[in-house]
DNA sequence: CAGATGGGATGATGCTGATCATCCTATAGA
DNA sequence: TCTATAGGATGATCAGCATCATCCCATCTG
């Protein structure tokens, strides 16, 4: 064959990645095809080369958003030195920084009502990954217990995830941000 | 005139409360105005003798969407008796039975992040609605004043709308009643 | 250097959906 | 009963988009 190997992979890696951003700033359904090849710079024929159909790219976009989204906050939770684990999350996670720029940001806040909406088939492919972002948060969530860990990790990221939805139908900077420090006084104050 | 003169404002009512109703349940993308026409009983070429294009009927449907809720949330809210005002609406709000109707809750919980998506034009159009559904709810919220009370407005609606959507990405009932119940326990002992 | 191969480009195809011009028809009012 | 009128139906147009058949060409192998 004419190119190494691991080159197809890598082209499909980065449509994956590509996509992963564009499907969280514009929409499972805004999303097209051709858009997201034109991201990684081809053209929107070669698609089927890399995808069965749309849908198994939007399934690993989602895969790749939520793993994205896991490794950032696990960061900041390990660095996290003078500070309980869970606060530098809310910190992170509530940050003007994700609320302007949902395409790097948590695929819940940006998708979840489209998510709730799809086929049974890819709710049931996207289900798995979801499971995995709460496992991967749990060990940096407060309480003692993994059940009292668990309730935690619902409440802190519902409050998260309205709270940025709300923040970002908001037109004004300033006004994002007092729905964010709001409910990041709330969290921090509540465990 | 061959109808009753408030026929054609009557029917424009009832296309805007169907639309109102496929929104929550579809999507602003995933709802085709052929679609809306047809739950009316009518077929999709009469439309724009009702609206000017297809973003008036999505900004009319959602405002009648907010009223709707709004108007559903004071009623829970005035009829609890026993209990302070706002754990009545925490309990409805956050019941199974909206949880699995998307079309008849709130509309934040089915659209926040489309709507955060919309050009500038309809999002200013949107906002007010927004900002009348806070008011509405300011009274029944906890605080003594009226900054307290917005606070706790951002805090219990933001709590909600991410558990809820959470719970609307669960394939189980029994799941889905856990995170609800994880919400309405946490919500209720932290005011 | 030649030939094979597969990644990527071009260009259909067909569907869905918004918008609109035009036609049809029931009935208020004479 | 007759006529004007406007609400509603039909059908066309046009654009966006998923999907796919086919073609091209870079380069690896021999």
């Amino acid at each position: 064959m004419r190119y190494q190997p691991e080159h197809k992979a890598e082209v499909h890696q980065k449509i994956v990645k590509d996509a992963s951003r564009r499907v969280r700033a514009e929409g499972l359904t805004g999303t097209a095809v051709a858009a997201v090849m034109r991201d990684t710079g081809l053209t929107h024929g070669g698609f089927y080369k890399h995808f069965g159909s749309k849908d198994e790219l939007l399934v690993e976009s989602l895969r790749e958003a939520f793993r994205d989204i896991a490794d950032k906050l696990a960061r900041a939770a390990e660095q996290s030195h003078a500070e309980t684990p869970w606060k530098a999350i809310v910190k992170t996670y509530l940050s003007l920084e994700y609320c302007d720029h949902a395409e790097r940001g948590c695929p819940l806040t940006a998708l979840a009502p489209e998510m709730a909406r799809v086929d049974k088939k890819m709710r049931s492919q996207i289900l798995p990954e979801l499971v995995n972002y709460k496992n991967r948060m749990l060990p940096f969530m407060p309480g003692l217990r993994t059940a009292d860990r668990e309730r935690a990790f619902f409440s802190i990221f519902s409050t998260m995830i309205g709270a940025m939805e709300i923040a970002r139908m908001l037109p004004e900077s300033s006004m994002r941000e007092k729905v964010l420090a709001s409910a990041r006084d709330f969290l921090l104050h509540s465990f």
